[in-house]
DNA sequence: TATGAATGAGCGTTCATTCAT
DNA sequence: TATGAATGAACGCTCATTCAT
């Protein structure tokens, strides 16, 4: 971040496009919020939607860290495999509007169409570790396995997110690891 | 429907929000799609956020019916439970685009507000319905499993309707069914 | 009127462009309320504002009638005048949010332009008649005074219809008459 | 007045008003006139009605300083009546079009709903210090009096702006205040 | 005589964006 | 770096009016 002000504006358009959506959410809000003016706000992000690729690009590479650490800091797969449930639940409890936000915009390609590939290529990386870690813990089809698993993740977070207060999140997180973990 | 034109409009306005977004779409646009007058649309619906209400009751009222049958046609637990995962997800594979919307709105306060207590009824009667069926099959703990269930179903749907072309969807049945079917 | 619905359309626009004012009142409100279809509005009425028309030229017709009876029923001057006064005082009365509708209209220069012509006539020549009265009893100035007169009537009749519960019209209608009729 | 387009604004407003009336106005006139564009009256002002607002809160703001001043400026209560008449008048005269807006609007309850409390507020005061120069003055029923003379004030200004070329208001004048100035 | 589905111009309003300062 | 006055295109929506039936 090159200035207090570009991560003001950041920080608040997060917040406001978590709780409100993408297009309810103007400009001038935005900028009353992070309390500068809207001009100022131009001169770090080229529009409104530079401003919210910047903040999705910054969330997916959160994510991409999560899974590296998982895997550097774990040797056996189950423990990597663990390591990273337990790790991508716990960034959703910590901050539910944040990853609302994320899975909201996950299905408005008006908004994404410009970032949409490198969104895939990253998520391909991301997919191949995975099925990595499947082909060690020598399930039957890994790639399947490793398909059914992120589902089973997305469904979780999806879940999670629209009803964050009373989700049963760590006796999901259980559900998940059981087939694998167990024995 | 009263009228052609009615379902016209509601057609023409399904697809664009699918493709577009409810946000991204303009009233002149389905108005056009729809070949009818942009004034004619407010004659049989109040307003843009009527109109995305009753295409989604209808959606929600089509997969009600869907369970229902499936309870109703089969009379063991482990038919009912594949005849309505079959049947959810051939709905699915029918008409992505359509399920794209719903699940997009799903994340869209914004929009929902108006309608929200309507769908959490529904959900919870639909929800109710599922976890007999599981306390049905014998599972240790069906609430909690009738919850990873649907959290599966949600991220298939998910990840299916981000990429209809080339998904899984069947492996992706049989793997959900397995560890309730088998024997 | 050539039909009950003509008259339960001029009715029904009356009363709603008395309450409501006339922009605020739309065909719909109208047909509505009368019963009718907007169509068979049309049937009888050119336009909306041929309808205000006609119902502004009705209400003017009652007014000559009045002074003509009040001229013709008397023969005093003293007695004419206080005819007219009291006729006019009691019109208010009867139905004020009629004379609130034609007071309104009489500044709404949009809406009068086609009728003005009519109107301008139709005033002139009962001043001329008024006027005529005051000659009569041997006032001063008489087109002065009958100016003076019909300036109380419209300030009495203004302040009267924007506040018709409590407003002391008899006393007021005495206060005007006092000057010409004492003694 | 925070900037010149704000006065501009204002102004073309009122003369546009007052010409056409309000309904009859629309916001895009008004940019024109004003020479600005559209959005920005909608920087100044939050809405086409708190425009209106905002310029007859003005006028009032006007017609009470006058009868301030009429009081405080003279003793005798025969010299504040009179300054106040001619006040009134002269103001009429000054500025028929704006007069005339507002006497349509005093009809207009659809228009008013917002800011009819103010007004009346405003004018009680007003009305319970011209009862107090009557009371002084010695007539007989102080409080029908005033009540009456403001009648006729409406009346005359109400004649006035339907018909401001050739009006003998300055006669008008001197027969209102004969009764309580002669001798 | 009577209907109401259908039209389309026009409305008030919003808001991302620009630019002189 | 920072402001906020100013723009203008586009939006959702209304409504007087028409016309096939």
């Amino acid at each position: 971040m090159r200035h207090q002000s570009m991560e003001n504006i950041a920080n608040a358009a997060l917040r406001l496009f978590g709780e409100q959506g993408y297009h309810s959410t103007s400009i001038a809000q935005i900028a009353l919020a992070a309390r500068v003016s809207k001009g100022l706000l131009y001169n770090y992000f080229e529009s409104k939607e530079a401003l919210l690729h910047f903040i999705i690009l910054h969330a997916v590479e959160v994510g991409e860290a999560l899974l590296e650490q998982a895997l550097a800091q774990n040797s056996s797969p189950q423990a990597q495999l663990r390591a990273f449930t337990e790790g991508t639940l716990s960034l959703l409890q910590k901050d539910p509007i944040f990853w609302r936000l994320l899975t909201a915009l996950a299905f408005q390609q008006d908004i994404l169409e410009g970032i949409m590939p490198q969104l895939m290529e990253k998520q391909g990386t991301a997919m191949a570790k995975i099925i990595a870690v499947f082909q060690q813990l020598g399930v039957n089809k890994p790639e399947e396995e490793a398909m059914y698993f992120s589902a089973v993740m997305d469904g979780i977070a999806l879940q999670f997110v629209q009803m964050p207060d009373g989700y049963p999140l760590d006796r999901m997180k259980e559900r998940v690891l059981k087939p694998y973990l167990d024995q």
